[in-house]
DNA sequence: TTGAAAGCGCTAACAC
DNA sequence: GTGTTAGCGCTTTCAA
């Protein structure tokens, strides 16, 4: 009727030793005798006895699984980079808890508060902005905290990036190289680091050396989606801007088709350049130029981060930041100076 | 130094009341009287007590946690049923433990393995085949499995899927409806259900009723891939089918595209019709015809189903199939009977 | 090399 | 309404 319950203290009756024994050979302990090894082994394989995790993360203070919050699942740019944590992880020998987030700060908060009470040995966090609430959480516990593709400019937590500003000012300059006076900046709420300050800055900075004018009105805020592309094309459209630098690689998508609907060709009349490189950019006609992001690393350092300060060891720096390039596509022209 | 250890213990003896009260209050047990259990809220506020769920999984044997496998996280199919999965779960107070498989027999075997020493208290597999050895497993453990968007002929545990047999009859039919004789039909691995046996028997069904000659040649295998798709339209084009019934809306995209990058007119001069309307699916030009299938729902139906399983609820009807409807977009010429 | 025994922090009878 | 007392299944000193 019950669950399947052989215990450790079934081993240990039928192998005739103790408990302990059966737990250094369960545990690989090497301080064993072959021949017990060897008849223990045995007889957990006869009554196939399966360890039970919680007991062990009751009685060891550790549980092998990581807290994952990720705004969604379904977005590309975030589910490359849990796939590269996942594996690192399964590497290690741990298991994660998924937890969608929305980029909800309530919702954060709340999820990182379970994930702690299932005692998970660190967490991962990916989404925008890290309000005082929640870094409040991260350093209340003891518990590691990895931030992947997402940055705290408080640096209290480890982190993996690459450099936004210095990616989207080469972006811009790619497309002020191409002849572009008026080129859009479109990401999501400007109150957080990544866009708000980095890429805003990047944006800002090329400009500044190109001796453009920075004109408030061509910095554009929108969710990143596929259908609001329409909306923000009509929005860029009426900036006057001939270019767009988009944050999202859904919305970039939106947006290039929006134009394409409208009769406009791109390159010729409109470039854009996107920021992620997830596989999207090379599904559409013509392809997207965007800027490489080394998505599936950036979730496998965090993870590899998160298991050397869960192993307690030393860590030289815990702010990691990934390389990335520009990949000119089809969204821009060929550069004159090639 | 050690992490906040502040047990039920502690919050017993600062508000001067036993660890069981304490546990009725923590638990929203109706048997304290207000005043006490105002005493406890107010000293659990004060402690920052956390209920340690490790704990309380281990003396209650009930974990509040589902293990899911999954195929790949970053396929948009997977991810969409994956969110719907974690919304329902989110809901009734369970977690998710994520665990990517790449659809690998071993791996399935293994992370099923290392769900159930984690106690999970019911699993949601997704992926094609059920191997032997892992219905095996699924029927060793008393752990409630539900199936999402996979069928096992089996039926000894539940599942949530579409009519595929019907879907891709449908499908076939509105090609022939549009004049074509050879279609090809391009999916994984024939040897799994959903397509070595439901698609591929609509598929012949329609061809049946509209009396033409199965033809093997135009059954193609490809595994679901973007990258693969150029290989897989050439394919197409040498078996001389003039429209694709394609399992996979990535691939559907590669192929799609492949066919405009040679310069073939779609829908003019080539037909498609994918399986998932996936997102991905009005990404491209001209949208892709699909079957539509209800993603989220397929993930959040499973999941609530797994609840009343684990819940020891009477389930009705542990196999359930969910509507599905063929939206003709732009990969499809307007059917002729309009 | 092995065993005994004390927890880990909580739930769940059962008694009062 | 509330407290007592066993465990849940394992790890981990400490002795032997």
């Amino acid at each position: 009727m019950d669950k399947q319950t052989i215990t450790i203290y079934d081993v240990a009756r039928e192998a005739g030793v103790s408990m302990a024994t059966v737990s250094r050979v369960v545990n690989g302990n090497p301080n064993v005798k072959p021949t017990t090894r060897k008849k223990v082994l045995e007889v957990i394989d006869r009554l196939d006895y399966r360890p039970n995790a919680v007991a062990r993360g009751l009685a060891s203070k550790k549980t092998t699984t990581v807290g994952v919050i990720i705004p969604d699942v379904t977005n590309l740019y975030f589910s490359s980079l849990a796939r590269g944590i996942d594996d690192i992880a399964t590497m290690y020998k741990y298991n994660i808890i998924l937890a969608n987030s929305d980029e909800n700060d309530q919702k954060e908060v709340q999820v990182l508060n379970t994930l702690l009470a299932k005692q998970v040995d660190g967490v991962i966090f990916m989404g925008n902005t890290i309000t005082d609430e929640l870094r409040a959480e991260f350093s209340r516990s003891r518990t590691p905290v990895v931030l992947a593709g997402t940055v705290d400019p408080d640096q209290q937590v480890g982190s993996v990036n690459i450099d936004y500003e210095s990616a989207t000012k080469d972006s811009v300059e790619l497309l002020i190289q191409n002849g572009h006076k008026k080129i859009a900046f479109v990401s999501e709420s400007h109150d957080e680091p990544i866009n708000g300050i980095y890429r805003l800055n990047g944006y800002k900075k090329a400009l500044e050396e190109a001796s453009i004018d920075f004109d408030e009105s061509l910095v554009l805020q929108s969710e990143y989606t596929y259908k609001v592309g329409e909306a923000v094309y009509d929005q860029i459209t009426k900036t006057g801007a001939t270019a767009a630098i988009i944050a999202d690689d859904e919305l970039a998508v939106g947006v290039l088709n929006a134009a394409l609907d409208r009769g406009v060709s791109v390159p010729e009349e409109f470039e854009i350049i996107t920021s992620n490189n997830s596989r999207l950019t090379e599904m559409t006609r013509p392809q997207l130029s965007t800027v490489v992001q080394p998505l599936y690393d950036i979730g496998a350092v965090a993870m590899r981060l998160l298991t050397k300060m869960m192993n307690k060891e030393e860590v030289d720096e815990k702010t990691v930041t990934l390389p990335y390039s520009i990949e000119a596509k089809g969204t821009t022209k060929e550069s004159p100076n090639l």
